[in-house]
DNA sequence: GAATGATTCGTCCTAAAGTATGAATGCTTT
DNA sequence: AAAGCATTCATACTTTAGGACGAATCATTC
């Protein structure tokens, strides 16, 4: 980006200082004024769209990312690793589905506080801050389908 | 685009008679020449900017992301179905990745107002209650990674 | 028996998410 | 010119989520 405003300036430049030569010269003024504008606009208008397709940045980012086709296997390694308890992992599981805590808590058969408790519990030990990282962090430690 | 380039010729023309006048009455042509090319060189080059943004087809830039069994690709089809415009499939897999709304706006640059208005947008459009049902319905339509 | 951890539940409070509504702008298409 | 869509933002309100306590029960373990 530095790079493409120093040539920039540099031209500008140089087109000033070839003017000037022009001018001295061969009268250049002796043109029509109309042209002279034309033939300026012409090429800073060129310039211009150049220079904005060089700045301007990428709009979309489409990502690509591998599906594993083998069968997933829950990683009962990763589920020790992070301490979770049994029913920690089940208000996880719940939660990935889309499920709200009173729609979890009514699942369970507890109430919404045990259910924000082991919430608390799962946040704490996956280090995340919302539940939607934490669904991310279960799903790449494979402790979640 | 025929009305762009009408207005360019137009902004042209304008620009010639105004300094046509300038020149008759206050000896226009008096004043340094680098000050008089580097207006309208400045002045063209923004126009030249504005026009390319506006001729020139966005880029797009896919980012491919290793494949290690299936590829995965993002379902095009899928995506139309939805009606998902562009900024929301961005919030969307923003929300993916586990940041806040709060977040969001911070990474594409507009105000809190506007993700929850894109949020909107998505639930109705994926028939989602919550944004971990969003997530949900968007990777089983493949339309995020 | 005491300690530990899992599970349960409560309250109080704050933060974040979501809903509803209105509105301005700009671009595209008819 | 007009109608439609995308994008942006705001305000006000309700709901849900999350944090920070405490506390009870039960089984296991030391």
């Amino acid at each position: 980006m530095k790079k493409t405003i120093l040539i920039y300036g540099l031209s500008l430049a140089a087109l000033i200082m070839l003017l000037k030569v022009l001018q001295y010269k061969y009268m250049l003024m002796d043109l029509s004024i109309e042209v002279y504008i034309g033939v300026i606009a012409a090429l800073f208008t060129i310039t211009g769209v150049w220079a904005g397709s060089k700045l301007i940045s990428p709009k979309i980012k489409t990502v690509v990312v591998e599906t594993l086709s083998t069968p997933f296997i829950i990683n009962e390694e990763a589920v020790k690793s992070t301490g979770l308890s049994q029913r920690e992992l089940e208000v996880l599981q719940l939660m990935a589905a889309g499920f709200s805590n009173q729609e979890i808590a009514d699942k369970i058969f507890v109430s919404v506080s045990t259910v924000k408790s082991h919430a608390a519990g799962i946040f704490l030990k996956l280090d995340a801050k919302r539940r939607t990282q934490a669904i991310l962090k279960a799903k790449e430690l494979k402790i979640i389908g």
